[in-house]
DNA sequence: GTCTATAGCCAGATAGAC
DNA sequence: GTCTATCTGGCTATAGAC
């Protein structure tokens, strides 16, 4: 592995962490084992840097989801493989962490994989829901775009409240109440 | 106001907008019109200032949840009124925010009254659920505690998507989502 | 109570040697 | 490509005058 990719590596590893603004270069090249002269050879900069982490960690994310959002018979039951998946609440999510990053809202180029990254994971969940609801599965009434939306939320709202306690319960609670509400949604069973 | 005061006030602010890492001691007195001796007299330092705005931000928070959740007739309306309340999702949650800061999840201390808001924010919708069941308002399968798990991440993952898309679209089709979802969990229409 | 001075360390970056 | 030197400025805090 050459400095430049080491250097994402620990970009990546470290804004998880510690997020944009709590993120320095320094904090990158000592992790990385790299100086800064090969830090700014490779790259203009620490937005630079961090805008190849965050695309990194982006698509890492989004093939995850995708695998779970393709396993499983029903839609009900790709919903629940997604939200189930096992995870590290304290950890929170990488991807999601950056919205809460005030230089990175703040720059357009900055935020724009994270605003890609949840556009693609709420419209895939709208995908599931309407299949779900033309299948028969979800009451017909169920807002697909919205529901998609609330799942998504779950799921990172889950990891704040985890965060908040210092305990994985309030995050485990969520997803398995999310489920709870998702099945009072099946005709079969409501 | 006081400079004590006005310095927590400015404090309150820039958590809100900045977090903790990302705000400086010098950039609240230079918002609150303080200088750096008039701040080390008042507080210990920055952790002692912050400590300071985070009780007054969680204590504001909580009145204003309190009072919509006793706003309603019944459980399910309680909910709906808690949920709809107009919010500035681009703005985040003032309390909810801390929670992603790593330096405030760190410090036992400074954790504190995020983890004590949420806490009783959780405890609170705990009792609504827990009531809708009893009077039959929601079915009798629905974990209270699992259910308003899910209800307060479902606000504060619609922060997170909001301001991953810089607009507010995401967070107003969250909580329509679970109020469909709470909808679909009452007898009556299910 | 508030001011100014001072301190040591880090952030983020540039320049030029090797 | 990587190194070391250097720069400006901010962070966080202490000390002592007023």
């Amino acid at each position: 592995m050459d400095s430049a990719e080491r250097l994402i590596e620990s970009a990546r590893e470290l804004l998880w962490e510690r997020g944009y603004v709590g993120t320095s270069p320094r904090a990158v090249q000592e992790r990385a084992g790299a100086g800064q002269g090969s830090m700014y050879h490779h790259f203009r900069g620490k937005p630079d840097l961090a805008l190849a982490a965050m695309r990194r960690n982006s698509a890492e994310l989004r093939a995850q989801a995708e695998a779970q959002l393709s396993s499983g018979e029903t839609a009900f039951d790709r919903l629940g493989t997604y939200l189930l998946r096992e995870r590290d609440p304290l950890r929170g999510c990488r991807v999601g962490r950056m919205a809460m990053d005030p230089d990175v809202v703040a720059d357009e180029t900055l935020r724009q994989p994270v605003r890609e990254t949840f556009d693609w994971l709420r419209g895939r969940l709208t995908e599931i829901v309407a299949e779900g609801v033309a299948a028969g599965e979800l009451r017909a009434g169920l807002d697909p775009s919205d529901t998609a939306a609330a799942v998504a939320a779950v799921v990172q709202g889950g990891y704040v409240l985890a965060r908040a306690a210092g305990s994985r319960q309030p995050f485990d609670e969520a997803v398995r109440g999310a489920m709870g509400l998702l099945d009072a949604a099946r005709p079969a069973t409501g």
